[in-house]
DNA sequence: ATAATAAGTGTCAAATACACACTTAATAAA
DNA sequence: TTTATTAAGTGTGTATTTGACACTTATTAT
C-alpha cells in the first residue's frame, strides 16, 4: 500500500550545495512546478534537495545519497552543519502542495539535518531524472524564495561555509584538481565578500604546504598563463588543521 | 491511554552540560537503576539529560526545557552542536531496558540534535524530582560508560568546546560572576589540556577587551590575594567574535 | 608593432607572538 | 614573631607574522 515504506516520516536530510563557476559561487536547487487551483497556472518552487531518512539509514548516508542521485557524484566534501526542527517548518500553503505530491504522510512534522556540500561545479552531469524535476545552479545572490525554510538553512550555510573556510582548507574542494592561484584567490573573496592581496594570498596559500605547483601552466589564454596548483588533500587531512588559520581580520591569537 | 501524548517519538534532545568546580571541568550526569532480570541486581547507568521533543516545540526550547527541569535554571549558554541518528544508536540490550520504562513506544528509532549547555556549576540547584532519578557532576576524565551513544555525544561535545573556545568568548559562561585571572587561566588550561604563560595570557584577556577588572580582590586566602573580573557579556556581544581569536597553537591568520 | 590583460614578484614597517624570573601579599607553621 | 608557603602580579627583548604597496612579464588581440 505504501509507495516509500522504509522512510522515517519524522526526520529528513537537505543539501545546500555549493559550486563555484564563472567566478560565482552558486547554489544547486531543483525546481518543482505545483498546480495551484486558484490561478490554475503552474507555481514554481524551488528548494534545496532533500529527502527523508530511511529507516535503516545514518544520516550522513542519506545526504549521501540525495547528492547522488542529483549529481552523479560520490566521496564528495559534505558536512553535517545544523538541524533545523520549527514545529511551523514546513506548515505554509504553497509548501503544503508540494509535500502533499511528495510525502505519503504530509501532515507529519519533519525535522530536517542539513548538511553543506562543496563540490567542483564542473564535475557533475546533471541527473534531473532521479527527482524527476529540474535542477539549476543558482549564483548566490540571486537565489529566489525556497520552500518550507530553506532560506534560512540557506543562510546559515553561507554562514558556515565563510567561517569553516577560514579556519579548514576546504575551499579547494570547489575548484578543479588543477587550479590558478587567481581563481582560488577570487574563491576566497567571492565567499569572504571583501578583496584580498594578491601578493600576501600566494604567500600565505604557498606557505601553509596545502597546495603544490605544476610546472603546468595555462595555453591559450591572452595575458601572461598561470601557473596551475594542486591541493594537498592527505598534507591538509594529516596535520593538524590548527596550522591553516586562513582569518584575515584583524583578529589576533591568544596565548603562547 | 497514551502517557505522553504530544511527544514526537522519532526526535529527542540531549545535552552536554559541562561545568567547571575545583579545577576540574565536568559533566552532569544522570542516573537511572535498571533492573537486570538475570542478575536480579540493579544496573547502573548513566546518561546524558534528554528528552523527545514535543510535537509544538522548538529544539532550542526542548533543550531549555530538559536543562531547565533538571537544574532550575533558564537563560543560560545552550548551542546545538551536532545531531546523530545512527539507526543501531538505542539498540543495545542494556538501553532496551530503559527505554521500556522511559518510552511509550520503546521500538521507534530515535534522532538525537545534541545540545552543549556551559554553566555556572554553583548556580545549579540539582533538582533530583523532576526526573526523578539521581544526577551528579562528574568529571569528564571520570566519565562512565554511558547509556545509548552517549558517550560518542559526549566526546564530539568536549572536541566542539575546545574548538569553539579558542574562537568565541564562552570560557566565562562556566565561571562565577566574579573571577580571577587564575581562575579562568586554569579553565582555559584544562579545556585545552595544555599549559598556558601566566603573563602572555593575562595581556590577552586584558587587551581583548572581554573582561574587567573590579575592585574587589579575595579575602581568606593565604597569599596574595587576587583581583575579580567581569566578563563584559555586552561587549562581547556587540563585537565581531573575530576580534577575540583565542587560537593559541602556533597557527598563523590567513590574508591582509 | 602596439594595446590589453592578468600573472608574477620583494621589501619595509608595524603588530603580534613567545620566552622568560623576580617581587608581593596574604596565611600557616614553627 | 619569625619563617615558610602559596599564588598573584608584573616587563622586556627577540622572532615571527602581517599588511601595505607598484612594477615587470608573458601571452593574445588589434
Amino acid at each position: 500500500m505504501s509507495i516509500t515504506p522504509s522512510l522515517n516520516p519524522h526526520v529528513s536530510t537537505d543539501c545546500v550545495i555549493f559550486g563555484f563557476s564563472h567566478e560565482t559561487l552558486r547554489l544547486l536547487l531543483i525546481r518543482r512546478n505545483i498546480p495551484n487551483r486558484l490561478t490554475e497556472v503552474n507555481d514554481i518552487l524551488y528548494a534545496l534537495p532533500g529527502d527523508l531518512v530511511k529507516d535503516d539509514e545514518n544520516l550522513n548516508t542519506s545526504a549521501n545519497r540525495v547528492l547522488a542521485e542529483l549529481t552523479g557524484l560520490k566521496g564528495i566534501y559534505l558536512t553535517q552543519f545544523q538541524t533545523f526542527g520549527d514545529p511551523l517548518r514546513i506548515a505554509k500553503p504553497k509548501d503544503r502542495a508540494w509535500l502533499e505530491r511528495v510525502r505519503q504522510d504530509p501532515d507529519a512534522r519533519v525535522i530536517t539535518v542539513a548538511y553543506m556540500a562543496l563540490i567542483d561545479s564542473h564535475k557533475v552531469n546533471l541527473q534531473p531524472g532521479s527527482f524527476s524535476e529540474e535542477t539549476a545552479w543558482v549564483p548566490i545572490h540571486e537565489v529566489p524564495e525556497l520552500a518550507f525554510d530553506h532560506n534560512e538553512i540557506y543562510e546559515q550555510a553561507l554562514a558556515a561555509l565563510k567561517e569553516r573556510v577560514q579556519m579548514q582548507p576546504i575551499g579547494f574542494e570547489l575548484l578543479p584538481e588543477k587550479f590558478t592561484m587567481g581563481q582560488l584567490q577570487s574563491l576566497y573573496e567571492t565567499i569572504l565578500e571583501r578583496d584580498l592581496d594578491k601578493r600576501n594570498f600566494r604567500r600565505k596559500m604557498i606557505n601553509s604546504g596545502v597546495i603544490s605547483p605544476l610546472t603546468e601552466k595555462q595555453i591559450g589564454v591572452s595575458n601572461k598563463p598561470a601557473r596551475y596548483y594542486v591541493y594537498n588533500r592527505e598534507f591538509a587531512q594529516s596535520n593538524p588543521s590548527s596550522i591553516f588559520n586562513l582569518r584575515m581580520d584583524g583578529s589576533f591569537t591568544l596565548f603562547n
